[in-house]
DNA sequence: TCAGTTATTAGAATTATTCTAAACTACTTG
DNA sequence: CAAGTAGTTTAGAATAATTCTAATAACTGA
């Protein structure tokens, strides 16, 4: 194995998922490489490509487990339409809606005010923003 | 027909729909009372439960057209999960994650500053803010 | 190495939504 | 006010995204 994937080996492993070729090879799609927007289908299609067949009910089997793990972060933007943003750090979202594509904003400046506190009963876990905007 | 009946009517024909006894059926389950957040199935079953039958499919096509004729809005917080809000002014949502609940902010002094300008080519169409909380 | 747990897989199942094409209904015009 | 016609509804089939199932395979710790 190469350093790099047993960086990704290790990751995985302190994520409580054991590095299988699997897992491995959609690691090193997702964060080889800057971050990414990926759909469980086009991640699919990627994999199938680089010749390391993996069946599309394990590409989203790790999707979830990353996600929940903090590996990735789910965006919903549209029905039927969610995408996994390997950017887990604070920051939003463009979602251009007439070619379905989704950005993250270049600076991190938005600030946010004037928010209500949690219903009570709830804690907060996570504020999403997405400007949708069209061509 | 009731005057409210009329009024709806009305709505609808200046929105370019024919005001059918289905989509005055619903449309009065929407806008009659105060503001509320529907799901398809949802309303369909409340059709259902008034003796006012409306095929699923017609509830579909109707929240679309509504949506689209600006009389609501579209507020997606998890895949495969939709909800049509009645209100359609400026404001934003908590969700609850735990019970799949949404609710509007109780007041509308949240502001955001510091968002960058859209990418070229593109016009603003919307800002979405959803606070995720859960109990 | 081996047992035991965990992961993968193909294909079926589920869920949400849209499509199809036939039957129906509201609006218009004569 | 009787048709004509364009728009609407419907049941059921079709599609799309995702999850489930249960049989097989692969990690891991001892």
């Amino acid at each position: 194995m190469s350093g790099i994937t047993l960086e990704l080996a290790a990751r995985l492993r302190e994520a409580g998922l054991r590095p299988t070729r699997q897992r491995v090879a959609l690691a090193r799609l997702l964060f080889e490489g800057g971050p990414r927007h990926v759909t469980a289908e086009g991640l699919h299609a990627e994999v199938k490509a680089a010749r390391n067949p993996v069946s599309l009910a394990t590409v989203y089997n790790a999707l979830n487990q990353f996600r929940d793990a903090g590996l990735l972060r789910e965006v919903v933007v549209a029905p039927g339409r969610s995408y996994f943003d390997t950017n887990t750090g604070h920051h939003h979202h463009f979602f251009i809606e007439t070619d379905n594509e989704l950005h993250d904003f270049p600076s991190d400046e938005v600030t946010i005010a004037g928010l209500p506190p949690p219903p009570k009963g709830t804690k907060l876990s996570r504020v999403d923003v997405i400007v949708r905007v069209r061509r």
